[in-house]
DNA sequence: TTAAAACAACACAAATATGTGTTTATTATT
DNA sequence: AATAATAAACACATATTTGTGTTGTTTTAA
């Protein structure tokens, strides 16, 4: 994988876990919202996966939030 | 699958196609650039597959835009 | 209307994410 | 310091995307 794209990944991860911290949820929270496993959450925050379309869905609305604001970070 | 994911999906989709015909280009030409199969374009736009977080990065800087304007479109 | 370009629709192997579970480490709280 | 809560780090089977190739259909342009 590029590096670009490997750091395009842990960016989102990094702002995941910032909204998720800022809302005041656990990882198992948010992941009991969304109806995703737990550890995938981990995952996605700490850059080790490239997520998907529906699981990015998923998430974004149990934070009630926007999809783009996972992605409100610098891309360079 | 769920149906909001699903419609989610689709919409990623149409919104790439109307960003890729808008800028004039063929799905052939948006996956050379994106160094991505050409059939993957299709299948994203069909709304096919819940594609990942490395192919979306891939396309967005190809088509010289952020990340965000992919999902400039209504979720519910 | 014919030829060329663009796209859809298959199939299939390989790579990766997802889902589930368990164990260990870290952080917060008492 | 001890306990509880949270997160990391494994492993492994399953599902899905990705990558590659081929063939058929539709659209565009000559």
């Amino acid at each position: 994988m590029e590096n670009e794209e490997k750091k395009f990944i842990e960016k989102f991860g990094k702002t995941l876990k910032q909204i998720r911290t800022e809302k005041k949820l656990s990882q198992e929270m948010l992941a009991n919202d969304a109806n995703i496993p737990i550890n995938q959450i981990g995952r996605i925050e700490r850059g080790e996966i490239s997520t998907s379309l529906s699981t990015i869905f998923k998430i974004s609305r149990a934070l009630e939030i926007p999809v783009q604001e996972l992605f409100n970070f610098e891309t360079k």
